[in-house]
RNA sequence: CGGGGCGUGGCGCAGCCUGGUUAGCGCGUUGGUCUGGGGGACCAAAGGUCGCCGGUUCGAAUCCGGCCGCCCCGACCA
């Protein structure tokens, strides 16, 4: 097909508009892609809807491949849906009423929905089953931001998996990781799998999608090794080895008079700060807890949350003090009448941990002999750490999270009672999963990866067009025939027929990112032929108009 | 929710501190002439409740108060 830009709305800005910073949020709104109605609220204007058109054909396309059914489940739904299993409480949900006052939500994903429908699953025989949609999402986020980033309302492809049992899950999580690997590919986006924090909604086990660009709210650590990658929220990264002083008989009282914090107590005593360790005492449920990680480190609350397989808050400091007799800035793990989560880096040495009376710390600290904690990593993971598969460095990087898979269980399956009869004649409840992508965000994460500073550079499979063609003065007819000649041989044309000085084309051409430009103008109309220009790579040839079809 | 910034024709900005004619500038838009391979030149024109409400004042884009909206950092985040 061919699109004539003197009748497209297009509206390209030649300045990039003054709240943007992101590079995706500049470029793809002075390219005349969206444009903003409001905090988190965009519209896709035709160049753009075509993009975001083209992603989700590819999520189509290998998501049937792996058995998904296409559906559709509304946006709009009544509040007892997400009472019947909690979530009605969830924060970032947008609550309205009927004109009858009925109260209704709106969706920002959808197990509820599909798994009401899932009630009608009765047999084994008709498992596994794979659903997905493609849906609005809304979204009360505290803060939207970076564009198409962070919204409040986007649509987002999402699938349901049923199973019988978790061999049966395990199988539907594994092929949605290829499925989605190949459809980040086909994008021509650059995304690694790896392990999320699960944190306070549970589930078994969930991965991240992580695409590693200029902005996002997410970081990406990878082993310069290329072995290992993972959410800096979740890596397993081991720190540098602690700089300790010789190792003490016993724990050894010193008074620490005017610390308070880690710098202040390691300069204090002329040690390293990884030569000391933090107390952290945190609240969950009704158990108060004390959380240690070596000085030098920072608690994961992540890591923490999924620990305790609950959420939980710093203690107040009434807590403190009667739990531990001191205040915030002496306490330890000795000898108090608490349970120790000490972080893994504390497992080996003697490390300086507070005594549990004010302004008063002890030397030569040491796990099981001094204390008895229950060892789990709960640090951080830090730029520098070594990689656990290897050895080598991790660094960290800026990424947008693209996707982001679940094996649910049957939390929601049980809420709703959606059950099955097995083969030994049992009811049982189904087995989920859930696996979403956002696709303006895949998007917005492709122009981060791909644009330099002329303007976004798309991969072909999500370019708004395959071929843009340049119409300059005297060669109007050319120009038309190279276009037409480009939708014979199968290409999506945008003919820019606008009269228009040519560097202005240009310059459009290169912010809307085609992968392929063909200028016909006075220059190539001597020897009667077309300059064609790959845009990624800059390179220029001259053809004949007949030659255009093969070459695309 | 805490911190910071911003709100003036479609876009980008100046003016505000120190109140005073018809609120400017660049880009864009419309008509015209010339031009024509990297955002060209000239002529003419259209287009603004200065975010909203209230207050001070003879007089408010400008000073004061309240509110709203948007952006960034943080908190938060399936």
């Amino acid at each position: 097909m061919i699109a004539r830009a003197s009748q497209l709305f297009l509206p390209t800005l030649r300045e990039p508009p003054a709240d943007a910073e992101a590079a995706s949020h500049q470029l793809l709104v002075r390219g005349g892609f969206i444009r903003q109605i409001g905090a988190g609220l965009w519209s896709f204007l035709p160049l753009g809807w075509r993009v975001h058109m083209r992603i989700e054909q590819i999520i189509r396309e290998e998501i049937n491949a792996i058995g998904g059914q296409e559906m559709r489940a509304p946006t709009l739904t009544p509040a007892e849906l997400w009472e019947t299993t909690g979530r009605i409480d969830v924060p970032i949900l947008f609550h309205l009423e009927d004109s009858g006052g009925r109260p209704f939500v709106l969706s920002w994903t959808h197990e509820e929905s599909m798994t009401f429908l899932a009630r009608e699953i009765q047999s084994y025989k008709q498992l596994p089953q794979v659903w997905y949609h493609f849906s609005n999402k809304d979204r009360d986020e505290p803060r939207p931001r970076g564009g198409l980033l962070r919204v409040r309302e986007f649509v987002m492809k999402d699938s349901y998996t049923f199973d019988a049992d978790s061999a049966g899950l395990d199988a539907a999580f594994a092929r949605h990781e290829e499925a989605y690997k190949r459809i980040f590919e086909r994008c021509g986006l650059e995304a690694y799998l790896v392990e999320a924090e699960s944190g306070v909604m549970g589930g078994k086990e969930s991965k991240d999608f992580l695409a590693p660009t200029g902005s996002g709210e997410n970081e990406l650590m990878r082993c310069e090794n290329g072995d290992y990658f993972a959410d800096a929220e979740a890596a397993r990264g081991a720190p540098p080895p602690a700089e300790l002083p010789p190792a003490l008989a016993a724990p050894e009282l010193v008074a620490t008079p005017g610390v308070g914090t880690i710098d202040e107590l390691a300069d204090f005593l002329s040690i390293a700060a990884s030569a000391t360790s933090k107390a952290l005492p945190v609240v969950t449920g009704d158990r108060l807890v004390l959380a240690l990680v070596r000085g030098d480190d920072k608690l994961s609350e992540g890591k923490l949350e999924t620990f305790f397989e609950a959420a939980f808050r710093p203690a107040t400091d009434e807590e403190i003090r009667a739990a531990f007799g001191a205040g915030g800035g002496s306490l330890g793990p000795v000898g108090v009448d608490v349970e120790v989560i000490a972080d893994e880096a504390l497992r080996e040495g003697q490390y300086v941990a507070g005594a549990n009376e004010d302004a008063k710390h002890l030397r030569g600290v040491r796990a099981g002999r001094d204390y008895e904690p229950t060892f789990a990593d709960i640090r951080q993971a830090k730029d520098g750490d070594a990689c656990p598969e290897c050895g080598g460095t991790l660094h960290i990087e800026t990424a947008i999270e693209v996707g982001h898979i679940f094996k649910l269980g049957t939390f929601h399956s049980q809420a709703f009672g959606a059950t099955f009869l097995d083969e030994d004649g049992r009811e049982k409840p189904l087995i989920m999963g859930s696996y979403g992508i956002g696709l303006a965000r895949t998007m917005a994460a492709v122009v981060e990866q791909s644009h330099d500073e002329n303007g976004i550079v798309w991969p072909q499979a999500v370019a708004p067009y395959d071929a843009h063609v340049v119409a300059l003065p005297g060669a109007e007819e050319i120009a038309a025939q190279a276009a037409e000649t480009l939708s014979e041989a199968g290409l999506d044309v945008l003919l820019d027929d606008r009269d228009q000085r040519a560097g202005e084309k240009f310059a459009d051409a290169d912010l809307i990112g085609c992968p392929l430009r063909v200028t016909a103008g006075r220059k190539s109309l001597e020897d009667g032929k077309v300059d064609v220009r790959d845009r990624a790579s800059g390179v220029e040839k001259r053809l004949d108009v007949a030659e255009l079809g093969k070459e695309a």
